[in-house]
DNA sequence: GCGGTAGTAGACAGATCTGTCTACCTGGTG
DNA sequence: CACCAGGTAGACAGATCTGTCTACTACCGC
């Protein structure tokens, strides 16, 4: 088995070095996907919008499904990594996590949790959704966790923490405005941290 | 404008009274759409699930839109009337939240809430189902805050609890079992109700 | 210069989806 | 009896969806 590319800098996981039309089709999909859903999006739309052929398309990606994956993929990446560095522009504490799910909740494109929406629509069919959804709740779990000061109730506040987080941007998701959202996620937070004497 | 019928006892809502085949599709509209999902559902499946053809069935709901927003209406109802009667079963305080929730979260069909799923696939093309999601919700808080003694904290308590409860049923969806959710649930009920000295 | 890789352009197949239409049947009511 | 609402049966239209295929082009490393 010959190596890939002997051009990059060789690389553990020696990834192919992602193509400029690669690109397009994962940032129309990261765009598409997440506005109007998986199944709303047709590949011809895909294809169009990332100005390719369909040709181009099959030999990236050799079904819809695919780069459903590859789509969720890269959300959790981004997402992560904005989550990350959010938590600690605002201080890195618990007091972190309102102003954090408020960069988000607030924006104009907020359509909901990519990875909650995308078990509701194809849970039962692609059985890789389901998989990466819980790394990504796992690993955001961790974020949340890393806020939190060393105690004997760390691992409880954690997972409440992370339950009512997942509830606020669903509650965002439904609601006008996000505001009852934030105000609910800010008064769970000062119950989760106080605990009883 | 001549009354539909005349041997309905006069209600004062003057519904037309359900013919068997339209409880028919309502019946597999239920099911199918809260297993396998809305959009995955197409009206021809509907129609063989429910032994009535294509005629029957657009006699009854000029659209597919129109028998989504009715099987909302009427899984809605049906939810409703289980959780209030869950909650009085299990003691109608706030220790019955866990005990009910853990019914519906551990029963084999479960599919997370038909609505914060059918809002993820369709929220922005049919704003009939962000509306009725609102009102959902907006009574299953009024169910939850039924649960909590009078206090000054009450209207906190009460917003506090219903976005754990979204949070623990999200959860439960992707986790493969539903231990987590409802223990972080409980966590929660502990936090939210022990107000701190 | 040769060959392989990645790309363009677009026709095409086959399935599926929503929705319409015609023709016929049946039971209850005026 | 006549009428008609509600039902059966199924063909059909038109759009859309995923995926395949052919033919041609441009570049890059050997």
């Amino acid at each position: 088995m010959p190596a890939r590319r002997m051009t990059a800098p060789a690389a553990a996981t020696a990834e192919p070095a992602p193509s400029e039309a690669r690109k397009r089709i994962l940032a129309s999909a990261l765009a598409l996907f997440y506005r109007d859903g998986i199944r709303a999006t047709g590949v011809d739309r895909l294809i169009a919008e990332s100005a390719v052929t369909k040709a181009t398309f099959y030999r990236h990606f050799p079904g819809k499904n695919d780069l459903i994956l590859a789509f969720l993929e890269h959300r959790h990446a981004r997402w992560m990594a904005w989550f990350t560095d959010a938590l600690a522009r605002h201080g890195g504490d618990t007091d972190a996590l309102v102003p954090t799910l408020a960069e988000w909740l607030r924006s104009p494109d907020f359509r909901g949790c990519a990875f909650i929406n995308s078990v509701g629509e194809l849970g039962a069919e692609l059985p890789g959704v389901v998989a990466i959804t819980r790394r990504h709740k796992a690993e955001m779990g961790v974020a949340i966790a890393a806020l939190l000061p060393a105690s004997r109730l760390r691992r409880k506040q954690a997972l409440a923490l992370a339950i009512v987080v997942d509830g606020a941007i669903v509650r965002a998701q439904f609601d006008a405005a996000p505001d009852a959202a934030l105000a609910g996620l800010q008064l769970c937070c000062q119950f989760v941290m106080k605990p009883p004497a």
